[in-house]
DNA sequence: AGCACGCCGACT
DNA sequence: GTCGGCGTGCTC
């Protein structure tokens, strides 16, 4: 692989390039060979088409299936060192699992200013300090007060400042410009790379004393540091996962490894981040949506050259490099967030175990209410089985008791027992969480004479009724437009709202409890980046109030005061038509449940349904998630549904109905005929009309793949890709496959 | 996916 | 007469 400098330079590069096209391309070495010699992970800029593009080299090779005379030569190397092992593995890894083009999946991978062809080596960082007093420098500043406050800051600091940290005090780099030609301060440049800290003094506050079943967990990571050595951490909420990922990521860093820990968009807040950073005396590098380019660029090379010990990130954080790998932890590990819907479909949890395996490190799922692929893992004994059933609060987590929604007048949602009960807990001087899961101020819009309901006409969907501001939206695509007077079918003016979203139920709550604060939180309410903190801040303080919202609020955070919760309607969830809708409703349902009554007081939980004797909710209310999720596993097996058998979706999609699915029989002809010689297990549904299947005037159709063996699974998709690129028909449809679909709609 | 080339409608 | 609609063809 490694071409030494002194040995010829191979004739052919294979180099992956960003584009969706499932193949490398051919180029001849540029003159110039890099210092290191040609070898696979090395960025190169190459012509592709008409344009100039970053690829990254896979192979040296001396022949081409192409003509080696027509071959581009490599306009420039980018590298001197090939980028990290460890991920080009993991790349190579998700590219082939995912059926997606190596070429994209790299680029995906890799932070936007590797992408644009920025060097990754040598980078530096810019500081500023102050150069020696001269006498007359500070009268030359009488007239620029905000120069002389910004000099005399660098003359508290000898060593110099980064320009982030001055700009962050309110500086401006212009500023600094002007202190550097008046030769006050100067510019100079300190290099990224440096020596890993050192790890004697690890923690900057002691670690929390564990119970006996957290010390069982730790010790049974801990078992082995050089093996892969999956485990499921399956703990209530309030019962101390966190502490117990503290404690390993202590062990793993005082072994001078690197731990990396995965969380749910939702979950990586400043306070989650503040436990972390307070606890350690070592760097903790954040991974997240918020991070400018540069930062995020920092970080990577921060994670890769070993140089930051702690890594806590979003889905997107499994792709960053590991220089001394040591742990994975994936915390809620059934977070359907960890799953990217699309473009390159990876599972952020499936690469993680991936991931630890090839690194023969200790993996760690945690949740409180595992997926079934967890459990049944567990179950058989694959993933190491650990129980955190103790909270750390006096109180059991709160039982759901099921409120009969049949014959009730309702009111916002609400009947007059779920009333009764909010008016008592706020009379007893606690918070109300009503959870309603749609936003809006219903569902839809309803005439009341002639029948007609407001539809979207682009998609096969109901408009949802806003009144902040007053317009009927869709939800599935971008259009939205006013109420109407009258119905536009019959002119009628007895036009009603049907049903009740979070807008309704809060002004439902404000004109029943005058005297209460309501909070709507929901993706409407929370646009503005700080509008959600801030309410969760004067909701911590405790007073008396009520909280309306989506699913949003279900999600890890932490409210003491809260000690009623209401869910106005558990049957959208049960009933959808999805194959998980029932495991996420029963997880969903458990988290909200986690939020009553984790202080100082027991809390209670009203399921409002029409379904009070649906064996399912019945099973989840009296015996909880676990015993609901054995039941739910055993009807999985009988539907030969996952974790007992593989999927994997091929949607397509084009705006003439016709063309999705005459691609759709077509594909399932091939499938069909290949599969039964070569790949017997897998089977093949459809083509069938996606569910709800005009969205935004195009049409979804299906097709459906399923297997027992992995191995048989992916060598159809294989084969399915290969024959859809060659095929000049799909080029006139949109198509993509999803390999472990968490949905089917 | 980009990005070109190429062949038919409404405008200065 | 041109500007520009998106069909189709290619990318080492």
């Amino acid at each position: 692989m490694l071409d030494s400098p002194s040995s010829p330079p191979p004739r052919v590069l294979r180099v992956a390039v960003p584009t969706p096209l499932r193949r490398l391309f051919d180029y001849r070495p540029c003159r110039e060979a890099p210092p290191g010699g040609w070898q696979a992970g090395l960025r190169v800029r190459v012509p592709f088409g008409r344009r100039q593009v970053v690829g990254v080299v896979m192979a040296c090779d001396n022949r081409s299936d192409y003509p080696l005379d027509r071959l581009k030569p490599v306009e420039a190397w980018l590298d001197a060192e090939p980028l990290p092992e460890d991920w080009l593995w993991l790349c190579r890894f998700t590219a082939r699992y995912y059926q997606h083009s190596l070429g994209d999946t790299l680029h995906q991978a890799m932070p936007v200013l590797l992408r644009q062809g920025r060097p990754l080596a040598g980078r530096q960082r810019e500081h500023w300090r102050a150069l020696a007093a001269s006498r007359d420098g500070d009268a030359r500043l009488k007239r620029a007060p905000r120069q002389a406050e910004l000099l005399s800051m660098l003359r508290q600091h000898p060593h110099g400042l980064p320009t982030q940290a001055i700009v962050a005090q309110g500086f401006t780099r212009d500023q600094l410009l002007s202190l550097v030609e008046k030769a006050l301060a100067e510019r100079h440049e300190i290099p990224l790379a440096g020596a890993a800290p050192a790890t004697t003094q690890l923690l900057a506050e002691p670690a929390l004393p564990l119970n006996r079943e957290q010390a069982t967990a730790l010790a049974a990571i801990h078992e082995r540091f050089d093996a892969f050595h999956p485990c499921l951490l399956h703990g209530v909420t309030g019962s101390g996962k966190t502490e117990v990922y503290l404690q390993l990521i202590e062990a793993v860093v005082a072994r001078g490894r690197q731990a990396l820990l995965l969380v749910p968009e939702i979950g990586l807040t400043p306070q989650t981040l503040a436990r972390f950073r307070s606890r350690f005396r070592v760097a903790v590098v954040a991974l997240h949506s918020g991070l400018t380019d540069n930062e995020r660029l920092d970080a990577w090379e921060a994670v890769a050259s070993g140089r930051a010990p702690i890594v806590i990130g979003t889905r997107s954080a499994i792709f960053v490099p590991l220089a001394r790998p040591g742990a994975i932890i994936v915390d809620e590990e059934h977070d359907g967030s960890f799953k990217q819907q699309d473009g390159l479909r990876y599972h952020a949890r499936d690469l993680a175990v991936a991931r630890a395996k090839h690194h023969d490190i200790p993996l760690v799922l945690g949740s409180a209410t595992p997926s079934l692929e967890s459990l049944y893992h567990a179950e058989r004994g694959n993933y190491r089985h650990l129980r955190l059933t103790r909270r750390a609060s006096r109180y059991a987590p709160a039982r759901l008791e099921l409120i009969d929604l049949r014959g009730r007048q309702r009111q916002g949602g609400l009947i007059p027992p779920t009333i009764e009960a909010i008016r008592e807990t706020l009379a007893a001087g606690h918070q109300v969480l009503v959870f309603i899961n749609r936003r809006g101020f219903a569902p839809t819009l309803a005439c009341h004479t002639c029948g007609w309901l407001a539809d979207c006409d682009a998609c096969d969907a109901h408009m949802t009724l806003h009144r902040q501001p007053p317009m009927l939206a869709c939800h599935h695509c971008d259009k939205h437009r006013p109420v109407p007077d009258a119905c536009p079918e019959c002119g009628s003016a007895d036009l009603r709202p049907l049903g009740s979203g979070t807008e309704r139920t809060e002004e439902t709550l404000a004109a029943l409890f005058p005297k209460v604060p309501v909070h709507r939180i929901d993706r409407d309410s929370t646009r503005r980046r700080d509008a959600f903190e801030q309410t969760l801040g004067e909701v911590r303080r405790g007073a008396p109030c009520l909280l309306v919202g989506t699913q949003m609020l279900a999600k890890g955070h932490h409210l003491p005061h809260v000690t009623l919760v209401v869910v106005v309607n558990a049957d959208a969830g049960l009933y959808a038509s999805d194959f998980r809708a029932l495991e996420h409703s029963a997880q969903l349902l458990t988290q909200v449940a986690g939020r009553a009554g984790r202080a100082a007081h027991p809390g209670r939980v009203l399921v409002q349904t029409l379904h009070t004797d649906d064996p399912h909710l019945r099973l989840l209310a009296e015996h909880g998630y676990d015993a609901l999720a054995g039941q739910l596993l055993a009807e999985r097996r009988a539907a030969a549904l996952p974790p007992f058998r593989h999927l994997a979706l091929l949607r397509l999609e084009s705006p003439r109905e016709e063309a999705a699915t005459s691609l759709g029989r077509e594909a399932a002809l091939l499938m069909r005929q290949w599969v039964a010689e070569h790949a017997p297990d897998v089977s093949c549904l459809g083509p069938v009309p996606a569910p709800m299947e005009r969205r935004q005037n195009r049409y979804h159709v299906h097709l459906l793949l399923s297997a027992g063996r992995r191995s048989q699974l992916h060598a159809a998709c294989a084969r399915l890709t290969v024959w859809l690129e060659a095929s000049p028909e799909a080029r006139r449809v949109r198509w993509s496959l999803d390999v472990d679909p968490q949905s089917l709609s």
